[in-house]
DNA sequence: TTTCTTTAATTGTAGTACAATACTACAAAT
DNA sequence: ATTTGTAGTATTGTACTACAATTAAAGAAA
């Protein structure tokens, strides 16, 4: 277990907390307005220039605007702004716990099931094969996860679609809140069968029986990690 | 048609992007160090300030890091941070084009579909069967289409899943860029129909019809999206 | 070798000054 | 009366200077 290290904040980062803390108290509202930069200075004690580094901080996410005259108000969240859009998205994505992740695995893997089908090439297949390989002779725990989690990145891969792509860090995440998990025997025989059979049926193209098998290869982790999570749950955690 | 807002870049905003453009030809790495503040600040033209200004939007967005001494340097992506670990897919959400987002619909809301079940309650069927309704009796194109994006948000909000939830702003994106597609009234017709449908299996229960609905119903768009998309394109733009 | 000390590079922070912008009000013109 | 021009002004945008705080790395001492 690796201790986590202690970085001094900074003046900004407690500006960025503060602030924060003021839009959410105040439930500032599409379109309301911030004090100007001078007094709200002024009152959380930083200089000028600090402040609008934390300001940017607000503006990049999209959560605020500002302008000359008007100043910096709460932003309305334009389609146009990937960031505001999808800090939703971003914050779950940070907290999600196992189940969650597994549900959206499942929907994202076998709803794409035809895309990757239509997508594949002799070079994808053949690194997955590679990679299927060697999960199969692989005994060391970590090792395995990491393949396995690099497998089902390349599945998402397949369809050449950037949205996929973009969603691989799920799948990474995944693995990695897995890890933890202890894994038997009989599960590792079982995952080395499902992807030698999902390879067989990214060959013959049958997208229908993809699907199915991949839905069935999740569910296994859909029911595992429900149980999982639900024990460790019950240990009350303290700290 | 309405008239696009000119807008005029600040120097920060300009800082940024020629801090990312650096970023991507020198194809930093991890770990690698950008330039010390004063002599990047005096490479882009602009002050300190303003250069800190641009570093905080990277910062944010946890793409470096900086200290002391040291310097700013790309940051190791760390598996906490959400916004470095999916920014690709927020540059990708930026920049998809409809037949990808189609794509991803598909998947997600057919993958979705016994969750959509396992999830539902009699208020969101009722609030949906609302939706449903008022879509059947209106004809304006712009408020049609807004009703059918808030019908198919309230159906990725049954699995009762955040992470499901975070990623409505794609099929609202969908349906804002395929706004300016015409609608022939048999589409209209249909999309009525299909939508009582899914009601209904949504009420008796049944997974694999649901599943099977929503696919052919987004696969109307997919093939729509994909020639309306090809057929744009095929007049080159000019400005 | 290990540990302490010094040094120097770099970020972190504060303050001042002024330019640029855009909201507001009001005058002028059609 | 409505539109158009104009000035006033609050606020952000930008630049510059100065110094404090931090820390990696070199050097000195044990």
């Amino acid at each position: 277990m690796q201790i986590g290290s202690v970085k001094k904040q900074t003046a900004c980062d407690a500006a960025v907390a503060m602030i924060g803390r003021y839009i959410r108290e105040n439930k500032l509202e599409e379109g309301m307005r911030l004090p100007p930069e001078t007094e709200l200075a002024e009152q959380l004690g930083v200089s000028r220039n600090i402040l609008r580094e934390a300001l940017q901080h607000y503006r990049t996410l999209g959560i605020i605007t500002s302008a000359p005259k008007t100043g910096a108000a709460v932003a309305r969240l334009l389609p146009e702004n990937p960031y505001g859009n999808y800090l939703p998205f971003l914050e779950s994505a940070q907290e999600a716990v196992l189940p969650e992740l597994a549900e959206l695995r499942y929907a994202i893997e076998t709803g794409a099931a035809r895309f990757m089908i239509a997508g594949a090439t002799p070079e994808r297949l053949a690194r997955l094969e590679k990679l299927a390989a060697e999960l199969d002779r692989t005994v060391v725990n970590d090792r395995r996860i990491e393949l396995d989690s690099e497998f089902h990145a390349e599945l998402l891969r397949l369809p050449g679609n950037s949205l996929f792509d973009g969603l691989i860090p799920l799948v990474v995440d995944f693995f990695r809140k897995l890890r933890p998990e202890p894994r038997t025997e009989l599960s590792r025989e079982r995952a080395g069968r499902e992807h030698r059979a999902i390879l067989a049926t990214l060959r013959t193209g049958d997208a229908a029986k993809l699907q199915q098998l991949l839905g069935s290869h999740i569910e296994h982790y859909l029911a595992e990690t429900k149980t999982a999570f639900d024990n460790r749950n019950k240990g009350k955690q303290s700290c």
